[in-house]
DNA sequence: TCGCCAAATGAGAGTGGTTCTCAGTAACAT
DNA sequence: ATGTTACTGAGAACCACTCTCATTTGGCGA
């Protein structure tokens, strides 16, 4: 993930788009918020407007660099309705699903072939074809379990 | 459903929770917004406040009485990030999925054993008990692949 | 290498959905 | 009937996000 991928998306190689990309590069594995980004930037000395994080990570998923996820808030998903703020992932480890945990919200990925197929199987039931899919588990992690 | 179980849930029979009920009870099928609901009754003569359709909604939600979804903008769902408004139904049909039309927004239902149980295998193997999930499935409805 | 200029940026205002506040109102036990 | 308490409605507040617009910058053509 470098600068010749932004080239590649029609996007002008800029100082702010650098930034981002390597810092979703460093904390890979991690879902950052378009906040996140934004203080992590700024506690490196790096001033980028909100406005700027957002609108570059859209460029971003359209161009297939990232993607976006809106999990229910991370601390206890029971009613309430706070669709809370998306947060985003390279992605560059081709598709997976995510298991948030209820309790700490931390966020794992999976990938289970039987129920890709399973969905479009589903889907092709009912006259559907696929085009895109959210599926996430929510549960107790094993850390959470013994506390 | 009706007023006694709105008592069961701990809950006064009001007027707006009852005329709520109803609406969601004739609506059946088709998910609602809050506003639709607020709109749709306003036009039968009974102006309740939005707040207040939340705030039931909300409580009908911890009771168990209506589930909550948010679905991806339903024409295009492709980038943008807006995640739009919530929408609620009636839950006593048990535990489904939804597959949205990335055209016209429809939504149906499903339910699938196989995939219901991977998922809890795929959990169990990270360690983690799922406590709920969200399974959405996007694509083009029948009627609007011929178009 | 120098400028040009379309594209990109940042600050702040605006937006849309949802929740909060609070004074007035209505349900239900007594 | 009446008191207590929960509920309601209007509007303000809130939050995540997008828009606007004046200023800056990347990168191509001379």
């Amino acid at each position: 993930m470098e600068s010749s991928d932004l080239k590649k998306a029609g996007l002008k190689v800029t100082v702010p788009r650098m930034k981002i990309l390597e810092f979703l590069e460093a904390s890979k594995g991690n879902h950052q918020s378009a906040d996140d980004i934004r203080r992590a930037l700024h506690d490196k000395g790096e001033d980028i407007g909100l406005a700027t994080v957002y609108r570059v990570l859209t460029q971003f998923e359209m161009a297939g660099i990232v993607e976006r996820h809106h999990f229910e808030s991370g601390q206890g998903k029971r009613a309430g309705g706070e669709s809370g703020q998306a947060v985003f992932e390279l992605s560059e480890k081709g598709h997976h699903d995510h298991i948030v945990c209820v309790s700490c919200g931390k966020v794992e990925e999976f990938f289970d072939e039987m129920i890709e197929t399973r969905q479009r199987e589903v889907a092709a039931a009912k006259g559907y074809e696929v085009t895109d899919h959210n599926l996430t588990l929510y549960g107790m992690c094993p850390q959470c379990k013994k506390s």
